[in-house]
DNA sequence: TCAAACTGGTTCTATCTTAGAACTAGAGGC
DNA sequence: GCCTCTAGTTCTAAGATAGAACCAGTTTGA
C-alpha cells in the first residue's frame, strides 16, 4: 500500500470501503472475477499486472472477506478465486463506473461495451437515486446525517 | 501516480474510469467535494493528504474535467474547487461505495451515517439494478456485450 | 499603514510501493 | 520419467508518498 495512513476506522463508509478496495488493483481484478475470470494465471494475462502485485492483492482480499479460494471448477487439484457475498455486494460500486466512465470518457462516436440481460438482451438501465419511497432524488438535495452519537 | 501502465486507452469503461479517479486520494477528496469542502485548506486538513500531493490530485482532477478552479463563494481573492458535471456524476459512485461500506464494514450495532433526503429527512434507497423497463435484475443475470467492431 | 498571520501552493528528502524479470515447488500431460 | 504449466515468491531499479520546510500573494488588525 502507498497510503500510510490507513482508512479502517474512520466514521464515514466511503472511507472504510476505499480502504479495502480503492487501491490501483482491486477493483480491477473484482471486475474480472465478476467477468469470470477465476484462475491467478487468467488474471494476470486480462491485467498485466505484476505477479508479485497481483499475488498480495488478491491475498489482501482474501483476507478481507470479498474473494474466498475454492477448488479449481475444472476438477484439477489448483484453486481458484471466487466471490464471497460481501465481493458480489461490490457490483453495484462497478456498474457505477463502467456508467460514469460511458457517459463521460467515451467519444460521442466510439464505440461501447454495454451491460445487457443475459437471458433477454436488454440493456441494463441507469441506476437511479431515489427515497425509500421512490421517489427520484438528486445528489444537490441530499445530506449526510451523522449518527446521533 | 504509482501505476505506470496507463489505462486510457482501454476498451472497458471501468478501466478508464479507475484510470481518472482510481488512484488513492481523488474519490476522498470528491466526497469531500460533495459534502461541501471547497477550499484547499478544508480539504487538507479533513484528508489529512500530505499537501504536496494533495496539490498534485487536485490539479489532475481539474486538467481531467472533474472539478474547476472558481472564485471563492465568499467574495476574496482567493479560487475554489467545484464540481462540474461530470464530477457531479460521480456521485452515485460515491452513494454505491457508502452503501457497500455501511453493508459489510461495519459491526452490527456501530453506529452509522446515512444519506438522507434534505428537504424530508427521508432515507435514500438502496441503488438497484434494473432492466430499461424497469424490470429487477441480478448481477449473476447480466453479461456484457461488447461493439460490434 | 504596515507587520503578522493566513492561503495555497512548491520543493526537498527519506521511505515505501510498484514493475518486471528471474526463480521455484508442486501438478499435469505424454 | 521428463517437460511444461500453474501459482506463486524473491530480487532490483524506478517511481510515488509522507511530512517538513519554504515561499509568494491576500487578508487582518493594531
Amino acid at each position: 500500500m502507498v497510503r500510510r495512513t490507513s482508512l479502517e476506522g474512520a466514521r464515514c463508509p466511503v472511507a472504510r470501503a476505499l480502504d479495502v478496495i480503492g487501491d490501483w488493483w482491486s477493483l480491477l481484478i473484482i471486475r474480472d472475477v465478476f467477468d469470470g475470470l477465476r484462475r491467478f494465471s487468467e488474471l494476470h494475462e486480462s491485467l498485466g499486472a505484476a505477479r508479485g502485485i497481483l499475488s498480495a492483492r488478491l491475498r489482501r482480499l482474501v483476507e478481507q472477506g470479498v474473494l474466498e479460494l475454492v477448488p479449481a471448477s475444472d476438477g484439477s487439484a489448483y484453486k481458484e478465486y471466487a466471490l464471497t457475498p460481501k465481493g458480489q455486494g461490490l457490483f453495484l460500486v462497478i456498474v457505477s463506473l463502467r456508467q460514469w466512465g460511458e457517459d463521460f470518457l467515451y467519444a460521442p462516436d466510439e464505440p461501447r461495451s454495454g451491460l445487457v440481460d443475459a437471458k433477454t438482451g436488454e440493456p441494463v438501465a441507469r441506476l437511479k437515486l431515489r427515497t425509500k419511497n421512490g421517489r427520484p432524488l438528486d445528489w444537490d438535495n441530499t445530506l449526510v446525517k451523522m449518527p446521533a452519537e
